[in-house]
RNA sequence: GUGAGCGUAGCUCAAUUGGUUAGAGCGCUGGACUGUGGCUCCAGUGGUUGGGGGUUCAAGUCCCCUCGUUCACCCCA
């Protein structure tokens, strides 16, 4: 029997691991120096937390979720997303705010596998717990668009839009309504529109999007207070000179958020062109049992990132060490070859050797290993206590003593 | 969940309207070069044509089912 990989997984390896190494390590760096720490949650929670917080009328909870029961009978589910648990684990620890984590790690969903989704798919985010003030919302927006021009994607737009608070949104509601009952929409928007009427209006259905154009929109509806909080948003990403669009028309597929919400997108994907998106949450502490504490938080999938970046043709650095080849020619060589290599390996030189394969094919895999340099350990040499150093690139090669090779090395090699 | 396209060697793809033993390039192994990679040439290796059923004298090719995959919708990262 031979296995495959479960629908909507992918193995990352070889050609395509360094892409993610990279992607992680340079966030983390940028991350860190704006402040966040990371955390690390478990890839399962109850799934009342996550009912609880993204909202049990939406997509996630209703069809996306890997539940299971353990053998006790409790009740869990594979993490949808990384909010939830990181509010939950701040609550349960009791921090004192203001608190900024980032967290990197894999998110599961039930859906339709298709480009830039996966059932399995990897995300890094951070959550800023504690303020109020629109200054962290641009922070974290500004945060969001630094690192993804610093991982290398340009042509980047923000999508930015207030939804307001419970209050807001009630008023909104109603008003929204009232426009939708004149309107022809399609089959979808019209089961959707009691459901959840915002969601009409992230319909793609042409005919939806002509007649809901000019939609009432949210803004008119927000309190004194929302409508302020975005003034000032807006008011400090234009001072810093970042660029965003306005459109009333985002909301987010997870109920939690509240004010500020926003999305970045590129045109170097397909139909999936939202690398990220974020946005205030300021309720979720208090629903799940801590202080009633305002936060804002965003998360971009890695793996769009890199579809993304590949279809700009990004050149993804790699900065693993140069590859030094060893090769043999007889047992007794292969014996010295080993006890070099071993040796090397100690003083951080990244070696390697193969024990059956012919010199010539081991020459052929130092070459397909993309070695800078081949030690070759050769019976006759070793007579004289040499070896030969081969120069990979240009194909030259000399003899040089076998205590030395790690100061010929080091020369070489930086 | 809905719709469309595609499944042939490890990879990328051929195979006339259904017709003899399913081919090529790349890869891999070896040789030309007895202890030296890349370039060239030569040879070898490689397949339950995704799986099951049906139609037919004959199926990679047509039909049905199923699985996988890709893209789009829904939704989202």
């Amino acid at each position: 029997m031979r296995y495959k990989l479960v629908k909507g997984t992918k193995d990352i390896f070889l050609n395509d691991i360094n892409k993610w190494q990279y992607i992680e390590s340079t966030s983390k760096k940028i991350l860190e120096d704006f402040g966040y720490s990371e955390i690390r949650t478990p890839i399962f929670e109850s799934t009342d937390l996550f009912s609880r917080s993204i909202g049990v009328s939406t997509d996630i909870v209703e069809k996306e979720m890997y539940s299971f029961k353990d053998k006790k009978g409790r009740d869990l589910t594979l993490r949808p997303e990384g909010t939830a648990s990181i509010v939950r684990a701040y609550v349960e620890h009791s921090l004192v705010p203001p608190v900024k984590f980032y967290h990197i790690g894999t998110m599961y969903r039930y859906e339709k596998p298709q480009s830039g989704r996966y059932r399995e798919f990897y995300q890094i985010g951070i959550e800023a717990i504690g303020s109020i003030s629109p200054f962290i919302d641009c922070e974290v927006i500004d945060l969001a668009l630094f690192l993804l021009s610093k991982l290398g994607l340009t042509n980047l737009k923000i999508r930015l839009n207030s939804i307001g608070c419970r209050k807001c949104r009630e008023v909104y509601k109603k008003i929204l309504l009232e426009y939708l009952k004149k309107k022809e929409l399609c089959k979808d928007c019209i089961r959707r529109m009691n459901l959840n009427p915002f969601r009409v209006l992230d319909c793609k259905n042409e005919q939806c999007i002509r007649v809901t154009s000019t939609p009432p929109s949210i803004l008119n509806s927000l309190c004194e207070d929302c409508k302020k909080h975005f003034a000032e948003v807006k008011e400090i990403l234009a001072e810093y000179k970042i660029s965003y669009f306005e459109d009333p028309r985002l909301f987010r597929g997870l109920d939690y958020y509240t004010k500020t919400t926003f999305e970045i997108v590129t045109d170097e994907l397909g139909a999936k062109n939202s690398v990220l998106g974020g946005g205030r949450y300021d309720y979720l502490v208090e629903e799940l049992g801590g202080d009633s504490t305002p936060a804002i938080g965003w998360a971009f999938g890695v793996d769009r990132l890199v579809l993304a970046l590949e279809s700009a043709k990004f050149r993804f650095p790699d900065e693993s060490k140069k590859l030094i080849f060893i090769a043999w020619t007889t047992e007794t060589a292969k014996k010295q070859a080993f006890k070099i290599a071993r040796r090397l390996r100690t003083e951080e030189f990244r070696c390697e050797m193969n024990y059956e394969k012919s010199l010539k094919a081991q020459l052929k895999l130092a070459d397909r290993l993309e070695a800078k340099l081949t030690v070759i350990v050769g019976t006759h040499e070793l007579k004289e206590g040499k070896v030969i150093l081969r120069n990979m690139e240009d194909g030259s090669q000399r003899k040089i003593d076998i205590e030395k090779i790690e100061l010929e090395l080091k020369q070489i090699m930086c």
